[in-house]
DNA sequence: CGAGGTGTTGAAAGTGCTCAAATGGCGTGG
DNA sequence: CCACGCCATTTGAGCACTTTCAACACCTCG
């Protein structure tokens, strides 16, 4: 990948895509990109940290390990997400493992880059601020979810996350993006708790499901039944 | 509360206690320290929000309400944090409901002088970075917590970052800084099962309640307890 | 002493988890 | 084109943990 066509991929639709391209190119003088096989990691938790990851292509799953080997995920990213800035604030270390969910091209940008950046400019400063203030929202709406809403509301939550048109109340389909056991413990649940929750969901808002696409009849229906037990009124956009 | 006061309380263990005097006493002129008796609010979620707020004394708890009616406690705050500035990436609403458990002293800044502060001086933006990135560090670690642990071991987790001295493993008091109720919901759970998760972590751990006092036999022990189920080995300082 | 707030306990139901087995789709090699 | 094996997903049965609802104990304060 080109340093120009790198420089592009930050303009659209990155936390960055406000800052200008002269800063943006500075960045890119020590960045390089990268293709990341599906089930190999970009770092481990307490690596010592020398660089953040824009997704260009593919999906990425933020996680983190127990001492007795269970598995918790953060977060799964795709497209025009980043990760790995947080180290910036972490004694230079990661807080997170991160692992390719499948094939990942990505941009490595050196943290001393875009600290450097952040210091000549105020609209770098300001992008990470407003990227943080923006995680920092999302986690708390997470922790909101997991203690007011059961298994099949999270679901429901999480697919209408995924809808094009709030607005339409018509039938719509929906994709999943990755695999449900992913989704799965990206909820917080087990593999089989997110079948047979998904089967009740079903049952009670009359979605259709036909492996990863699942078809949505009543978008109000939906929202009726997961959005109840959040503080959050559907549409919840930000 | 003096002008003088103020800037001393903020100097004193705030997220702001790096920035300088003057940036401080700017930033007091129009400030104001306020009293807020035990149930009332400071503000509720989706407030048009002018304003932050930094405890000086007491205890505050910021939570969310369902429609359905329960609620979620995000946090519950003491002397030197603070409240009320993710307003600013919030289009300026409060994405959370505030409320004194105790009798509160605080002071309260207008958020419009943190901004002006902020694009004044490098120092504070820093100082407000460094927060947010601190404040997500803080969520993340919560969702990984509800997810790996069972109600028992968030029970010591939460007690064990109330330790005063975790090195020595001879027995230390502790003092649960406010009732068991709140105590419970802070951590995702109810009364009820607080009593019982105490009452079992007592089993495991020889851990000794009396009301509101717990003395932990061997800090050791509790760790082993709580901490194989976590990602981050004891003590987990940061 | 009585009232109200706070915390505990019991019994039953609900929710999600574990372990094990079955199902079903899909790509490969014959 | 079909059989095979692999993998993701579903299903079943039993269990563990948490919640619910109700009752009770305890403490403090008037």
């Amino acid at each position: 990948m080109s340093k120009q066509a790198m420089i592009h991929a930050l303009k659209n639709n990155t936390f960055l895509q406000s800052v200008s391209m002269s800063c943006l190119d500075d960045m890119c003088k020590t960045a390089q990109s990268l293709h990341v096989h599906k089930g190999h990691v970009f770092f481990l938790r307490e690596d010592p940290a020398e660089a953040f990851y824009v997704i260009v292509r593919g999906w990425v799953k933020l996680f983190r390990e127990s001492l007795d080997g269970n598995q918790a995920i953060l977060d799964v990213l795709t497209d025009g997400h980043s990760f790995g800035i947080p180290a910036l604030f972490h004694e230079n270390t990661f807080p997170y493992s991160s692992e390719a969910v499948e094939d990942v091209i990505a941009i490595r940008i050196p943290l001393h880059a875009l600290k450097k950046s952040m210091e000549g400019n105020i609209q770098t400063a300001h992008s990470l601020m407003q990227y943080m203030a923006k995680e920092h929202n999302n986690k708390e709406k997470e922790l909101e979810h997991r203690t007011l809403q059961n298994a099949s509301q999270r679901i429901g939550c999480f697919l209408l996350k995924l809808l094009h048109n709030t607005h339409d109340d018509g039938p719509q389909d929906i994709l999943l993006p990755y695999d449900k056991a992913l989704v799965s413990s990206r909820l917080g649940m087990k593999p089989e708790t997110f079948s047979r929750a998904l089967a009740k969901l079903k049952a009670e808002t009359d979605i259709q499901v036909k492996g990863s696409t699942i078809t949505v009849s009543s978008v109000q229906k939906l929202a009726a039944y997961c959005c109840t037990a959040c503080s959050h009124t559907f549409p919840c956009k930000p």
